[in-house]
DNA sequence: AAAGATGATGTCAGTTAGTGACAATTTTGA
DNA sequence: TCAAAATTGTCACTAACTGACATCATCTTT
């Protein structure tokens, strides 16, 4: 947690200005808007935003780290399918998170009208296929400059994109209902078509491997 | 060929405007200047981007679609290798393509320091994404709305994206040389390990599933 | 070929996103 | 507690972008 100021009023900054984007649309909403809403100058908005479509990125983030923020702490030992279902069990959801979701979601539906938010949903989308290389690199002892750890966690990431904007769409745009459960089950099958290496089930230590068990020393 | 007056004009002022991104940098280039390299007036540059950075997207788009749009030529009895390197064989690809595919190449390397690059070509790679659906349904003889052949688009899209990237990358800062060939193999190889459903070897028409097979006329 | 319809472009004025500079304020740290 | 450092506000300014309207090219129809 070093930078967590910062991170924190991007956030809040964020969630005003999906709430004026979902309401009046992206065009209707000005920067001096965001900043009244929000409490501040509009100076600090342009300090903290590089411009007005990415404040909500935050929004997206945080929507996106809802479950691969979960696989930061996917032990060796568990399938993709167990450990997101255990997550979603204990996981007394904050409310102020599912208020993030539910706004995040809003968001999804409105990119086929504003070409900019998905603009903006997509490099979120990015830095979560970032942060999945250390996840799969670090699963699987392998190098994060590896082309086939990059690959899978480009692969993880796009499926995990699908189904947000699967989901997302099918909610609001169609009225269906889901569960936390239902989504984390969906999460896990797309993860697991997807991945490109074998990461979806337990890891074992490597028995038959002998370049696993330390050389003894020959002194 | 429908709307190709639009879409020429708009390549040529992408080619204008990244020739100057590349040499001067963006924040250091403006509107007037890339009308001025493209004989336009300034107002109509407008009327073709919704942004100064989107000036950039034709030109992403070109080179994406340089192995992509043979996809949209890919048989269904060739495998993906033999397909990729055949097109390569006999295409001898237009200078103007290659000075495009350069300055591409360029770019990508830009994306670091230029974030708002990086945004365009996302959406690019969105673009790519969504042809790719047509093909995968079209060769599989799916829907085009089938959750699996979207998922197939966006880890296959995904891995050409990575492809890309990592070439130019490799090619401009670390001044490695690709004949197309390799560069075409490299695809194929990514490509193959990317798709989650079997599309990469050739289609065989089903002889063995009865399903296939018409029924009989009961009359 | 003339003429009218349609659409693309230029001009210019206006709006608003976004920046630089500096003063005021808050936070930090010894 | 006081000074250094970081954050914010104010204000003037630049440049991205839009609206309105006139002009010009293109295309169709007769």
């Amino acid at each position: 947690m070093a930078n967590t100021r910062r991170e924190d009023t991007r956030l809040t900054v964020a969630r005003h200005a999906a709430r004026l984007f979902v309401k009046n649309g992206l065009a209707a909403t000005s920067g001096a808007q965001i900043a009244a809403a929000s409490g501040l100058s509009e100076r600090t908005i342009w300090r903290y935003f590089a411009s007005k479509e990415s404040c909500v990125e935050p929004l997206f983030l945080a929507a996106s780290m809802q479950f691969h923020g979960k696989l930061r702490q996917w032990p060796r030992n568990v399938s993709i399918e167990a450990h997101l279902q255990e997550c979603c069990k204990l996981d007394g959801t904050a409310p102020e998170d599912i208020e993030d979701a539910l706004l995040a979601v809003l968001l999804l539906t409105r990119m086929t009208e504003e070409p900019a938010l998905r603009a903006v949903w997509l490099v979120a989308c990015y830095q979560v296929e970032q942060d999945m290389i250390d996840i799969i690199a670090d699963r699987l002892d392998r190098s994060k400059k590896d082309f086939d750890v990059r690959l899978c966690a480009a692969t993880i990431a796009a499926s995990m994109r699908l189904i947000d904007e699967t989901i997302s769409i099918a909610a609001i745009d169609h009225g269906q209902i889901f569960t936390t459960e239902q989504v984390a089950q969906e999460m896990a099958q797309a993860i697991r078509k997807a991945s490109t290496l074998p990461i979806c089930d337990p890891i074992m230590p490597n028995v038959f491997g002998a370049a696993t068990f330390p050389e003894r020393d020959k002194s």
